[in-house]
DNA sequence: TACTCGATCGGA
DNA sequence: CCGATCGAGTAA
């Protein structure tokens, strides 16, 4: 969680083609253990998950909805899963917008989240305010009963537009 | 091998 | 509100 938090005002960085671009990361989700009924590993090791069991610092990227690419930062210790999904940076929102905006796809999964990959964190030692971050509950992962899609482990900064916008997205989706 | 269901989005 | 679109996971 803490990590999560952490990854918020932190640079997403993306070379393509040469050219470099920083994204500043505004919108997060944590997703922590086999015991967390809305993270993927809860079944367990699988071809698709065995990389959430990696030690931290490299990409776990799928196919959701047979449509949109999610990229997510993995974190935590070996044989540990967990990750964050990156739902959106400054400008973008929505965790398959950002994907196809910086054109990440599943080649990257299993990739380091470094310089040599094309993808990677930079922190550039700005600091978040605690009173600009909002934590709610994660997005789409009612199927994990109220208990865990109950757990406020998603982060926001609400300073600004595009925070703004997404909150009343999140609303109306809820009845 | 069959069947189900998404960590979403855009259009009706 | 609903369809798109496809692969992982599960059951058989």
């Amino acid at each position: 969680m803490a990590l999560a938090r952490w990854l918020l005002g932190k640079h997403l960085v993306r070379r393509r083609d040469g050219v470099v671009t920083k994204h500043v990361i505004t919108e997060v989700e944590a997703y922590d253990g086999e015991r967390d009924l809305a993270c993927h590993a809860r079944a367990g090791r699988t071809a698709r998950t065995e990389v959430m069991y990696a030690a931290g610092g490299v990409w776990y990227v799928y196919l959701c909805y047979g449509v949109h690419e999610m990229l997510n930062l993995v974190v935590g210790s070996r044989d540990w899963p967990a990750a964050v999904l990156i739902r959106g940076v400054a400008g973008v929102s929505g965790p398959g917008r950002l994907t196809k905006a910086l054109a990440i796809d599943r080649r990257l999964n299993g990739a380091e989240a470094a310089p040599a990959s094309g993808l990677w964190i930079e922190d550039d030692g700005s600091d978040v305010p605690a009173r600009t971050v909002r934590a709610t509950a994660r997005i789409g992962v009612d199927y994990a009963g109220p208990v865990w899609a109950g757990k406020k482990w998603r982060f926001v900064i609400i300073d600004g537009a595009v925070a703004a916008v997404d909150e009343r997205r999140s609303k109306s989706r809820r009845s």
